[in-house]
DNA sequence: CGTTAGCACTCAACACCATCGAGTGCTAAT
DNA sequence: ATTAGCACTCGATGGTGTTGAGTGCTAACG
């Protein structure tokens, strides 16, 4: 049996009234609705048919159909060719501040939370590279020497260093000239046991304070790569009733809020370089706990590599079309906005 | 009518019993609960008596009494000062990990959850002045200075300032020692008009220098001020029902995301500077939609008056017990833990 | 031969009702 | 003052009948 346009015609609208109802929907529904002018009794064999083919499913023996994952499947798929609309607010409000890379991260993730009412996350961009690009020792006071690093992508630490003895200026400056000459530039695969020795040799009294420079060095680049992630909305899940049940509500809130469960998306998103948005619909989720959900991902991209992920998690019968419209928009602000990478 | 002592075991009793089950609890649980040898008639009239008191009310008429709102209260008040037990566990594990004050106040706020299965939230300190530290100027390539300020408490910020022209070493340190000698010292308030010209004046044609940092001084005080809040097992409302009814529960989560709800409390917390713990019983929480809830609040304090709050929030019949025993000791690392302040 | 009217059937949802039992207040006996 | 006893209350539980949306199937229709 073939999936003809009739078909095609009834499934969407099965779909569609579904989406906006959350309730089955039965084969007079669709007399009435679609323009095809057929009888419920035709409807009724087409939708047997369609069961039959795998796209809808009975909730129960005398209930209406509702979308099956692969109903959804269909549906998403074709939607994705066919659209291409796109929309214009949003555009300006992230621009308007141009504040923190971080609260602007979490403006977005508000942002779409607003505005499609469902669970939202952005993550913070990482860079593929963590190469150190500036370096210096400052002090502080007395006891404490201040370490600034910046890598690639305007990525900015610091570390406390104590120190035992005080420092003149003169020494503070070959440390730092020490240091910027061997490091600059590297990564932190780069940074081997062999140059650190060589360093320490070269400082000679000062190879302790070296080895604690570079101990926090590699702490600040490793430290940047365990992400952060905001989220947005979470309590938009009670506004669906098939995902609000205390079991499913609870295991969601707790994914929400012990992030890296969230991580997994990511490296799947992330995985081809893919600069598509993607969605996952009930069990095609990676992550075991969203299996009741749908999840619309993409990629955003800064200048240098740094890149990020935005995603928007509902229930199965999101609007997807308001969705990945939102995603587009924000994907495509974020896209633009190189150049803006303080933090 | 007095509270006698008989009435006030009672009490203890029902409250008690209540904590447990979660149920209403009647006259003849308490007959064989307790050891007064008393009949469950006795205890209807001693319970009818403590009722009139307002310590206990009925759900309905044919059910068991649950406390009120002056019953915790008074559980709570008598069993803070009988209790000065300590819980010895959790001790080591702030300890262990001397990361930084970021991942330590949220391993607090984890551990608390994990402990009492309830929400908690810890916020990040806030120093009361604010006044500048440290203050330095680098030139981080031809087009951008980096500006890295200090404040008390080794809070340290870093701004990215934009340069048309490349500055050569000399007006660098100019820069600086101008900044240092004339800014270290100040707070936000005593950073005014009069001063900031007086600054451009003597920067001559680096004043438009002058002024981006000096902005950037002041934002980042500010920013300093809108505080980090840490939240973690918001999940485990979900463990008692009497929260996790739809709306209360959406309340709920979305006190914990949008944290600035939360900062009520702290002003409520912080008031009066007392080192106390405080406990707050449904209506008498300072947020609105928790006044099913009660709330357990304290302060710790790191040195130089860098103060902060730690809190945990759950259903009225918490284990007031246990709670108050996890805030004492997490508090005393706290508080115990001043010159562990990198960030 | 595709379409449709009609009919018997299914089943969740709902309202109704009786029953049960935990718990109460009151009274009279101890 | 304490307690046993009793009538009473009322939420919870579970069974029953009804309703109505929706189905599948069959036979009639153009």
């Amino acid at each position: 049996m073939e999936l003809d346009e009739r078909k095609t015609v009834i499934l969407k609208a099965i779909i569609k009234n579904y989406l906006e109802t959350g309730e089955p929907v039965g084969s007079r529904t669709i007399s009435k609705y679609t323009d095809l002018n057929l009888s419920s009794a035709t409807i009724r064999n087409e939708m047997a048919d369609l069961e039959e083919l795998g796209f809808i499913v009975q909730p129960h023996t005398s209930a209406g159909r509702i979308p099956s994952d692969k109903g959804y499947r269909f549906y998403v798929d074709s939607m994705m060719l066919e659209h291409e609309k796109e929309v214009e607010q949003l555009k300006d409000v992230l621009l308007e501040k141009e504040e923190k890379l971080d609260h602007m991260l979490k403006q977005a993730a508000k942002l779409m939370a607003v505005n499609t009412n469902y669970a939202t996350m952005v993550t913070a961009p990482r860079n593929s590279r963590n190469a150190i690009k500036f370096l210096q020792l400052s002090r502080m006071d007395d006891a404490h020497i201040l370490a600034v690093i910046v890598i690639e992508g305007n990525v900015i630490k610091n570390t406390v260093i104590d120190v035992e003895e005080v420092l003149n200026d003169e020494t503070m400056l070959k440390l730092n000239i020490l240091l910027n000459t061997h490091l600059n530039g590297l990564s932190a695969e780069e940074i081997n046991l062999g140059l650190i020795s060589s360093l320490k040799q070269q400082a000679g009294m000062y190879g302790p304070i070296i080895a604690e420079v570079i101990d926090a060095v590699a702490e600040t680049i490793k430290e940047d790569e365990d992400l952060e992630i905001y989220t947005s909305g979470t309590n938009n899940i009670f506004k669906y009733p098939e995902l609000s049940d205390n079991q499913k509500a609870s295991d969601l809130i707790n994914a929400f809020e012990e992030k890296q469960l969230l991580t997994q998306l990511i490296d799947d998103t992330n995985e081809e370089g893919s600069n598509e948005i993607k969605v996952y619909i009930g069990e095609e989720s990676p992550i075991q706990t969203m299996k009741d959900c749908s999840i619309v991902t993409a990629n955003y991209e800064f200048g240098d590599g740094m890149r990020g992920m935005i995603g928007i998690i509902g229930p199965k019968r999101m609007d997807y079309d308001k969705v990945v419209g939102t995603i587009k928009t924000i994907k495509s602000q974020l896209d633009t906005m190189y150049r803006k990478d303080e933090k």
